[in-house]
DNA sequence: TCCGCGCCTTGATTTAACTCAATTCATGCC
DNA sequence: GGCATGAATTGAGTTAAATCAAGGCGCGGA
């Protein structure tokens, strides 16, 4: 159990951060910048800051100063309406930004927690809008990743308003795969950084419907799945349970 | 019926168009500027197109080049799985932009359709993009409005992962009636824009559960329901479906 | 005015997913 | 090593929404 005022406050690490260095400059905010724009960007993003698994890197609420860059490690963001139900609306992986909703007003408006230990690095706005008024690369790969943000939004309305269960799990497990797989991991194997529940909530399931698809998937020859240890065995199946072809 | 040529032609209004003396101002883009920066902005919104009801402002797949601020008219947006599976991810009105999914690719990944005869101004992108390198006013606004389009996708998912159908119409009518009051108009009385078929798709329903749960509110005495024509007879009923008070 | 065509409503029935409940499994801690 | 504890699985029964089907309403055009 840890205290709140753990998990707000900042934790600086000592070693020098640089996005020029960085091996994720390929999949993060540094996308086509040149050597020189690079190093500008080195300025800006000073710190990192470590999430322990299971505490918040910002909840609703909070004031908004920074967007943070998964470094390491693995998050979900979730909102909650007012009489308290939940729901999941993202899993972030390294590369990947956090708090572009605490834009509009200033306010976070969904909590960010690690799933596992995590590192984020911390984009000071203030600064990052000052900057990428100096260069329109970084300027327009900024508003790039908004609006892919926004892109994977209406995919996920998609997932929920049109799909059923296994069409829903599957395309869940290939978007995954193909984060993982850009990320030079393997297409067909991977571990679940989340709770059935957690996957439940993104998906607009229960967790008892994601275990019994899970589990269907497995009878069917399409998944080899250990708890959260998963093989797929049949990419083209599970494929053709998004696209509709395999009816 | 129309055709293709017709619906990708710009029309061009012959009379000038000026942010600066628009009544939209204080709900589109030139939200939080001075008279100054407001003239700045009247250079780069030249034109306006007039779309007509059932045409498309722009289909997926196009070449992205300019947003759109509505300026009289209705629009929805939506998105088609490759197996045809449709999603209506959005209705925007007069002062909302319409064209934000496009920067990611530079390719227009939803259609966007008029519901009722509309008018857009055209604002390209490349030169918003200049203009709000030069001043930060301009900057800062665009950003909040695509962190705005964030935000709002994630109440939707919370609706849509979440909520049952009299919830979820409940919330799509306050939401609607919210918008139209900050346009001027009245709070409790409204003209559906859209058929029940487009409305189930934007809330995950079919298009006969949206009608029965009209009905329902109208047994109820929620609502007076006369086609599209709707009436709130009871706003507080209404808003406890969607906090859960009413349980 | 009448007809035809979308759009909407309503009823009867089916079904996919939910709920409730009971085990089982994995993990970390005494 | 054994025993809590949280997570996952599986089964039985229920239900909200989908599906299938039949009419009704309203508007525009002949």
């Amino acid at each position: 159990m840890t205290t709140a005022a753990d998990s707000t406050k900042l934790r600086l690490e000592p070693f020098k951060v640089a996005c020029s260095s960085c091996n994720l400059r390929e999949l993060c905010l540094p996308v086509g910048l040149n050597r020189e724009n690079l190093e500008r960007l080195d300025t800006l993003v000073e710190t990192r800051r470590a999430v322990p698994r299971g505490e918040a890197l910002f909840r609703a609420g909070e004031s908004f100063q920074a967007l943070f860059a998964v470094r390491t490690g693995f998050f979900k963001t979730c909102v909650s309406s007012e009489d308290g139900r939940d729901q999941v609306t993202g899993f972030q992986m390294a590369g990947e930004l956090l708090g572009l909703d605490g834009i509009s007003t200033d306010n976070h408006t969904c909590d960010a927690v690690a799933l596992e230990d995590s590192q984020v690095c911390v984009i000071p706005y203030a600064q990052l809008e000052g900057l990428s008024r100096e260069f329109s690369e970084l300027q327009h790969q900024f508003h790039k990743i908004m609006s892919r943000e926004i892109v994977r939004d209406h995919g996920v309305m998609l997932l929920l308003g049109s799909m059923r269960a296994e069409e829903r799990l599957a395309a869940f497990l290939l978007n995954l795969t193909q984060r993982l797989q850009a990320r030079g991991f393997s297409a067909s194997s991977l571990i679940l950084r989340m709770t059935r529940e957690e996957i439940g909530s993104y998906l607009g399931l229960k967790l008892e419907t994601v275990s019994r698809t899970f589990s269907k998937f497995q009878d069917d020859g399409i998944l080899d799945v250990k708890q959260r240890q998963i093989r797929i065995l049949d990419q083209d199946k599970l494929q053709g349970l998004v696209t509709g072809s395999a009816c």
